[in-house]
DNA sequence: GCCAACGTTGGC
DNA sequence: GCCAACGTTGGC
């Protein structure tokens, strides 16, 4: 069992939105970094814990918990002519980009990026550090067990 | 909208 | 395989 931070922009995809889809669970789409990439296709269980981070808004944050709901699989945007993550060096038969099925678990008062960056004991998080950019960054199980213990508005 | 930081691309 | 140029991310 691992956890993960995952980025979403909300205007693309909020923890709104996530709520009212079927199933409260979407397919993370459109991963174009490597690295991130293969946290999904390499790493990721069916279960394991997702802070479901709101980035490039006004209040960046987390959102949200959240689970891995499947394995990776090709990610269908990669094939689509009409997306902007075409991919034409992409085909079925030798995809280049996977993602998993994120499932909500439960909406939480956001806990915005400043609030995070006040906690010695989170000054380690990946997503923390200067110049990150990754959108899925793997979590320690001392900082997911912080977050929720005591970031979580119960 | 700015821009620092970082990843990718492609010429050589 | 180097690295300059370019594109993207994401906080501010």
């Amino acid at each position: 069992m691992r956890y993960w931070l995952m980025k979403s922009e909300p205007s693309d995809v909020s923890v709104d939105d996530l709520a009212n889809f079927p199933g409260q669970a979407v397919a993370w789409y459109g991963v174009r970094n490597y690295q991130a990439r293969n946290f999904m296709r390499d790493q990721m269980q069916v279960g394991d814990g997702v802070l479901f981070y709101h980035s490039n808004c006004k209040v960046p944050g987390i959102a949200g918990i959240a689970r891995v709901g499947s394995v990776a699989y090709p990610d269908a945007t990669q094939f689509d002519r009409n997306s902007k993550y075409f991919d034409a060096k992409a085909t079925p038969e030798t995809p280049r980009w996977f993602n998993v099925d994120v499932q909500l678990v439960k909406k939480i008062a956001l806990i915005p990026l400043d609030e995070l960056r006040r906690h010695p004991g989170l000054e380690r998080m990946r997503t923390l550090q200067r110049g990150n950019r990754l959108s899925i960054t793997p979590v320690d199980p001392a900082e997911w067990n912080f977050i929720l213990k005591n970031l979580v508005r119960k």
